[in-house]
RNA sequence: GAGCCGUUAGCUCAACUGGCAGAGCACCUGACUCUUAAUCAGGGGGUUGCAGGUUCGACUCCUGCACGGCUCACCA
């Protein structure tokens, strides 16, 4: 019996247990002000891999996600229509769905998002942020704050480097009349009442009571003052909060001194890439959004492409070339770990990742053991027919595959989406329903070989290996070079010069048509 | 300017608290009378970015430098 290697969340899960003993509340949040990408996802489904393996090490465990439903919008982003100008500085839910299909702007990227997360097997509580404010969970930790003003500014004084006049007020009330989070001015405030006094750029001098919502914190403010009202212990957070300076520096002085809470264990994770593009970034449109990728990937290939990295290292995500690539690394964890390949070493080294890249309870059995590569053959030439395709699988030799055909179906779809999104041009090839004109430029005695080809496949059934040779002998004994034969072929059924592997190729195709395709490529 | 993270085989990455630098892919050779994007067997490949230091021992710890990425705004 060999001893699982543990994965990086093992090892962090009993440090989080040694420092913050068992009892654990792990937080992630996204704001859902654009369509939530793959770079996105990284941050929840870390907090996922942390939560799941302090539960493991029975800690007592929640598992939370904030969605900042009440951030205000930054900007008209570019999937937006110029119109929602007016809409800058508003909270995200508190303005029209772009689309028109949900209840709010913030609804309308959160719902796709949670969908996806729990495809993945993701189930953290879900708690959004405007609610919180109106059901004044806030109010105490805006009370502190406002009473600690002063510190306040202080330390993002020093710690961010910041140049705040000594009257700045760390809360942003929404103007009662245009709406706008970013546009007040706080004039006076009143502890005992919950209010503050505002006055808005749009001419609106009022009232916002903080107690009912009516007011948000910076988020410099907003995320220690959450860590204490959810009791948060661990937190994963993109780069982009770990600098010097940056908000968890200020949020740990914060909480420690103003708020008398501990910072949540820190942890540290970077940017996914796009091959070739750089940084994902919505706003920029270079981003897979989740849907997207769920699209072309089982959840469970997704959750390994992203948890087989540690978090400090960053992910160049190549779905054109690098989706072959996934796939073959997928399959061999799978074969390892069911032990239909590789050694106990090799068990140990690759078990953890692949629990962790489950969606749910671990299966029993390994999926269909039909690898991709093959699969991006047969929905090519199966055109989507299930009937088409089972027969494929049985001409090929995965008869046995076929008792988890659902799950090949699956398969083929991933495949189709990618090929049509993704795929380089090598992999693709479309099969022709006329023969390609290009077959009457074929010599003389290259037709004699298709035509006596044809009449060999005729003879009886072929099974991949043996058309392979068929095919070679044969080209071989009429003097044509194997290189060419294949060649032939592959313009005679595709009209171009390669293609997947002739045998299997040709015994996937229904025979009758092979045969009638060939014939006629020979007599043309 | 300040700081954070990274730099290990051609590529993508491993190497738990310092203890013999490893996989996959790619490549090369051979085999299967056999072409591909297939299978099998074998093989080459490294001054762990550079320069120092600590240590019996450094990919691992310390200092400096280089390169890449990121951040330092009421921004996720």
């Amino acid at each position: 019996m060999v001893e699982k290697v543990p994965h990086w969340a093992d090892i962090a899960a009993e440090e989080i247990i040694n420092i913050k003993g068992k009892k654990n509340v792990v937080a992630t949040g996204i704001t859902p002000s654009g369509p939530i990408h793959l770079g996105n996802l990284r941050e929840i489904l870390t907090g996922d891999a942390l939560y799941r393996a302090l539960k493991e090490k029975g800690a007592e465990v929640d598992f939370i996600y904030i969605a900042d439903t009440f951030d205000p919008l930054r900007k008209v982003y570019p999937f937006l229509p110029e119109s929602y100008s007016e809409h800058v500085g508003k909270p995200i839910s508190e303005i029209p769905d772009p689309e028109g299909c949900h209840e709010n702007y913030a609804e309308h990227f959160l719902e796709p998002f949670l969908g996806g997360i729990r495809v993945l097997g993701i189930n953290p509580k879900v708690i959004k942020a405007h609610e919180s404010y109106k059901n004044g969970l806030y109010t105490e930790i805006i009370d502190i704050t406002l009473e600690n003003n002063e510190k306040i500014t202080e330390i993002l004084n020093e710690i961010a480097g910041r140049n705040l006049e000594k009257d700045f007020v760390p809360l942003l009330p929404k103007c009662e009349k245009c709406g706008r989070l970013t546009t007040t001015k706080i004039v006076s405030y009143n502890i005992q009442k919950h209010q503050v006094e505002y006055q808005c750029k749009c001419g609106y001098n009022g009232v916002a009571d903080y107690s009912k919502g009516e007011a948000k914190l910076p988020w410099r403010l907003d995320w220690p003052g959450r860590w204490k009202i959810f009791g948060i212990t661990v937190e994963p957070f993109g780069k982009d909060h770990a600098t010097a300076g940056g908000s968890y520096d200020t949020g740990k002085i914060i909480t420690k001194e103003i708020f008398g809470y501990e910072p949540p264990y820190p942890f540290i994770y970077e940017w996914i890439y796009l091959k070739g593009k750089g940084a994902m970034s919505s706003s920029k449109g270079i981003a897979i959004s989740i849907n997207e990728i769920l699209e072309i990937l089982p959840p469970s290939w997704v959750r390994y492409l992203i948890l087989r990295y540690k978090p400090d290292k960053h992910i160049d995500f190549d779905p054109v070339n690098g989706y072959i690539l996934l796939a073959e690394d997928y399959e061999r964890l799978e074969r390892i770990y069911y032990r239909l390949e590789g050694t106990e070493e090799d068990w140990a080294e690759f078990a953890r990742i692949y629990e962790l890249s489950q969606v749910g309870e671990i299966p029993k059995e390994p999926g269909p053991q039909v690898p991709l590569r093959h699969i991006i053959t047969l929905a090519q030439i199966s055109l989507g027919n299930e009937e088409n395709l089972k027969e494929m699988l049985i001409r090929s030799g995965y008869e046995k595959e076929l008792k988890r055909f659902d799950e090949i179906i699956r398969r083929v779809r991933y495949v189709e989406r990618w090929l049509e999104k993704f795929a380089p041009s090598q992999v693709k090839f479309k099969l022709q329903d006329t023969i390609p004109e290009i077959v009457r430029t074929f010599a003389p005695r290259e037709k004699e070989f298709l035509k006596a080809l044809a009449g060999k496949i005729e003879e009886k059934d072929w099974n991949g290996d043996e058309l392979q040779n068929l095919i070679y002998n044969l080209a071989q004994s009429l003097g044509i070079e194997g290189k060419k034969a294949f060649k032939l072929i592959y313009l005679s059924f595709l009209n171009q010069d390669s293609g997947p592997r002739a045998g299997y190729f040709l015994v996937s195709l229904p025979k009758d048509f092979v045969i009638k395709r060939l014939e006629e490529a020979g007599t043309l």
